[in-house]
DNA sequence: GTTCCGCATGAATCGATAG
DNA sequence: ACTATCGATTCATGCGGAA
């Protein structure tokens, strides 16, 4: 399966379309949003959004497993005073082509772009869609429970950076915290609301959301093994917590740069994960050969092969 | 004006037709969910949400000042594992009736219904939209400013559940903190999500919102004297915060008992109100008349007039 | 090693100005 | 009139250096 454990370069349109039908366990992306990023993505009108997603939106509906769940992040913006509506007409459309609208996740934002308008206050939150080929998916409720108390509570989202970092490689360490702490502790399903603040302090990426946030949703709607794709994968955070996680991952990124910098975050994370040493040691001639498929342009990962 | 500080019994539909064009300020409300409260309603068949409310939201908007604000609390119902879209659908088709969907609030509940699905995690959050007439309206944002965040974070998060619970029934305590407390403290702007807990402690009447979320409305979207309605009054929440606030109140609901509850909560708050004793002793001949009009049943409420 | 404080940094939005 | 660019506004966070 050459296309596991890769970052493409490409359009995720054109990409997408080397892959197989039924193939992709959990898609969680951030698409650019409307006007947004310009310099990286050139920018999306909010009257053109919907017709520029929609396309891909097909493609991701095809490669998903039929027990498999696509979760978009996203925001309308402010135009002329009013929210837009790309994003509620984005909806309807996803609904007419196929796919179910089963959730909307909250996601609270505790450090919102400061700003003051006179008809306005900040805006600190964001969507979390989920959408599903089917009513019946893969869903892993206990996978995400956390000690009473907890969850809301803001401590999740006050690990450093360095914390994180250091946590990051272990797998099955939830949000960074040490799972020996839980322990004996009473477990309590999450709800669908979720604090985290957001990476402000990234120097090379405009735009990432917290790690913990994919891998929450990776814990939820996947199992070791299972494939996470992220067609607009920008500094790799979907694909780093794939692969913490034991996931296998797509991710794909018409910018050149993103790409490199996911890759050079999954060796740096892989470096880190116990056990790859030794594999990677024991299966040393063992490297992943990158290949031409289309306008696709894989290259590698270093990931080591099952 | 004889319709100023009065809980009509009657259709809103039909009741607001008594009213004059610009006349109200503020209308915060929460109308039944579809297919929610059958008992006392009726309920609504999700598919014809839509239909059953644009009447109503265009009586809404002849009676609303062009600087006034429109506050809509609604959440969509699941049906058959999928949100429903009515509540797309109604932002939707309000904006063709000539409504600016100027905002979209959030209201993070931390206390909601209790349950387990397999395909859903407990519902945590509810909207909070905002409809304008016009680009300009009147935005009073000193009103509800809360202290620097910091400060807060320490202080706040290590007051007991007990604390909060008493604070938050405080009239004009915001956000359930006396301001008074943090005199000299800096203060900033609030965003655009808004936690609070369902409520509540109150035996006698089950509010679906607690009284510090109009609270919080009608301090932003009005001043003291200006006119608050809402049209599915329920047990008087929203007037309770207008009247405590010093603005007038219209209350409308097509259940008799609710009105005589809103009545009875609305007595027992001038009760309690400084000034308010005195006043009436004063003026104890000047009992406001109930005036029958149409359908709408007016009926006293005890306020003395001004 | 800790804790504390200063500082730069954002998925923003509005209104004014310029073509 | 309609679009493009720019400055002003504002605050939670994490980093780095200092005590």
């Amino acid at each position: 399966m050459e296309y596991l454990d890769r970052i493409f370069h490409g359009d995720c349109e054109d990409v997408l379309k080397g892959l197989p039908d039924d193939s992709i366990d959990l898609i969680f992306t951030s698409p650019p949003y409307a006007d947004q990023r310009q310099r990286t993505y050139g920018g999306i009108k909010p009257d053109q959004y919907v017709d520029w997603f929609m396309p891909k939106a097909d493609q991701f509906f095809r490669v998903l497993k039929p027990s498999g769940t696509f979760v978009l992040n996203i925001k309308e913006r402010a135009v002329n005073g009013e929210r837009h509506i790309y994003v509620i007409e984005l909806i309807l459309e996803m609904r007419r082509r196929g796919w179910l609208w089963t959730e909307e996740f909250m996601w609270h934002k505790k450090n919102s772009y400061p700003g003051k308008w006179p008809n306005r206050f900040r805006d600190n939150w964001e969507r979390l869609i989920q959408f599903n080929k089917r009513r019946k998916f893969n869903m892993y409720q206990e996978a995400v429970m956390v000690p009473v108390g907890d969850w809301a509570s803001g401590r999740l989202a006050n690990l450093s950076e360095t914390d994180r970092t250091r946590d990051e490689s272990r797998v099955g360490s939830g949000f960074g915290k040490n799972i020996s702490n839980w322990v004996g502790r009473d477990m309590v399903y999450p709800n669908n609301v979720i604090h985290m603040a957001t990476e402000s302090s990234n120097k090379r990426h405009s735009a990432v959301f917290p790690l913990p946030l994919p891998t929450w949703f990776v814990k939820l709607f996947s199992q070791p093994g299972d494939t996470v794709l992220d067609p607009f994968i920008g500094s790799g955070t979907t694909a780093v917590a794939a692969l913490s996680l034991g996931r296998r991952y797509v991710g794909i990124d018409t910018n050149k740069e993103y790409v490199r910098l996911s890759e050079e975050r999954l060796a740096d994370v892989q470096a880190r994960m116990p056990g790859i040493a030794e594999r990677k040691a024991k299966y040393s001639e063992e490297v992943v050969q990158g290949e031409s498929g289309g306008t696709a342009q894989p290259s590698r990962s270093g990931r080591v092969r099952e």
